[in-house]
DNA sequence: GGGCAACCATAATGCAGCGTTATAGGCCAG
DNA sequence: CTGGCCTATAACGCTGCATTATGGTTGCCC
């Protein structure tokens, strides 16, 4: 029935004294305050204002919507100001989730990005697989997830479907392969032939990167055995290291989880996962999201941020470049 | 930029969680909630709602919104509140200005019908001649004024211009001739000429009653000799009963200040003055203010209330009889 | 796995709120 | 009595905002 601007125009005509000056204050013309007053009048059934002579004056109901103007208009800005803030990214909280290797680096430095541009935007932060992160976004728990896909594979696409989702490419970890420095591959020039390690025990990351493994050695014609399964990439390069086995193990991780009793090489066919940031197509266009989106692309582009390790023979690494890789 | 209503439904869907139940909450078509949210957010340039597959989620700004709806909206309401109090006549006030021998009897009466019709009208009263009720009537000091003016003269419109206020004919009040007792004329049965009284000495009245005594004289034919003039009725009918002159006074002060040793008398040519309640074109629609008018116009127009004293010659009134007419 | 129910989006349409300019009318002062 | 300063009214146009009708997904349930 009454509307904040009909309570605008009841507290310009307070506070100017005449219909004119309202107006003025507030940018609209004479005769627009003269029937924005009688229509509010005749909803409200009484009188508002009184002319007498050529000056107006207001009468008690319009006193009353004039003293109320001001606290409504005062919620109203309060209400506008903070979603102005959250427009201006000088508020704003983004719940991000990502799967562990990408929480190392990828999404440290994103988070200082965010922070240092946009001091106001607050992000919380969630380790969780892909399956899990996703889940979270469906269900409202997070607005930014920070997820991984076999390429090729239908690995991802089988267990969440991903169509509903906004996707953002970040970056290819290429898959190499971790070999004990003894190995008898390890000094090899080429990248290393993955048929050649068909009859090599098998160390299997989480179950989405076994199931790559399974994939990817079927395709190279033999099936490999698997010895010891564990989701810890740390663990993972132990167990090669203490020569128990060989493993596919993604670059990003190896950067990461540096073992120097440990090879990494690269690996024929190649194959890399693709880390990706997913989001829902609304969220995407919240300003703070998208600045955290930004920040993600930001690192992932750029070799200063996320500096790319070059798949290396363990003795052509040195402990001090190795630190320079850990953030 | 934000208005109430599409607070309205952020809070709506905040409460409902879908858009279609909060079009039904509301009494709106659904698609209206979703354009009205999709015009809401291209405003302040923020996603408010996530929609992931057919369920939709506030974002940061959309509960930002939603939690400062409250307070707007209570504010709003409040104000209606406060109108439609004021509209319904369950609250007002009234400042009333009337001019002494009204106040002994019309007012009195008018105040408490209000009062008994509706209490939550409050009414305030101001004892004041007409040009000054008039004045404070323009200076907006006061919402109603009642008020006479001589039929026939322009005493009254000499002074205020009447025109640019709404009048409204409360009654008719005659003037009569107060004589002494053992006045010779005091036991005619007819009304007595003003002629006769030509050579009488005169005791006028405010200002204006004087000026309408030297009128109604001139038409008649003679100048009065005006021996004393006071404002006070009381003393007017003091000097009368004491044999110290004759008096027009009109009927409705001399049955307010009823004086035994004084017989009023009709007069011919008769005059009467015209009691009219006073006020602006646009506080006549101000419920409290037609209340108010309403009810003086009751009192005015019922004999129960407001009865007619007849204009008799003293010895046929009885003490008794008088203190029926005093209220 | 297929159909059905629920939910949101879009299109087309109509009305009314709400602004504009132009003009008229009334009050008050010099 | 005239000029300036008010407000009111008229005529007009635009845009907001509602409607109905329809389509596209999603997700549940048999």
């Amino acid at each position: 029935m009454i509307d904040a601007a009909g309570l605008r125009v009841m507290r310009a005509i307070a506070d100017e004294g005449s219909f004119t000056s309202a107006a003025a204050s507030l940018g609209y013309s004479q005769p627009a305050i003269s029937q924005m007053v009688r229509r509010l009048e005749q909803r409200v059934g009484t009188p508002l204002v009184d002319r007498v002579g050529r000056t107006v004056r207001l009468t008690e109901a319009g006193h009353a919507l004039a003293r109320h103007a001001g606290t409504v208009l005062a919620a109203l800005d309060a209400a506008e100001e903070e979603v102005a803030a959250l427009a201006g990214l000088r508020a704003g909280r983004v719940r991000l989730s990502a799967f562990p290797s990408a929480s190392a680096t990828l999404v440290p430095k994103a988070l200082a990005l965010v922070r240092d541009r946009f001091p106001g935007v607050s992000m919380t932060f969630t380790e969780a697989e892909p399956p899990e992160s996703l889940a979270a976004l469906r269900a409202g728990e997070c607005d930014l997830a920070v997820a991984f896909t076999y390429a090729g594979t239908d690995v991802a696409r089988g267990e969440e479907d991903l169509d509903i989702f906004v996707t953002r490419h970040l970056l290819d970890d290429e898959v190499l392969v971790a070999l004990p420095t003894d190995h008898a591959l390890a000094s090899l020039e080429e990248p290393v032939p993955l048929r050649a390690l068909a009859d090599a025990a098998w160390i299997a990351g989480c179950p989405r990167c076994r199931g790559h493994l399974l994939d990817l050695a079927g395709r190279a014609g033999f099936t490999p055995a698997v010895s010891f399964e564990t989701e810890d990439y740390v663990a993972v390069q132990g167990l090669v290291a203490a020569g128990l086995g060989v493993a596919l193990i993604p670059d990003l991780i190896a950067r990461t989880a540096f073992n120097p009793d440990v090879v990494i090489r690269p690996v024929v066919p190649a194959s890399r996962r693709e880390i990706v940031a997913v989001t829902t197509a609304d969220l995407q266009h919240v300003p703070a999201v998208a600045a955290a989106l930004e920040a993600l692309t930001d690192v992932a582009g750029s070799p200063d941020l996320l500096p790319t390790f070059p798949a290396v023979a363990a003795d052509r690494v040195d402990s001090e470049a190795v630190l320079d890789y850990h953030l």
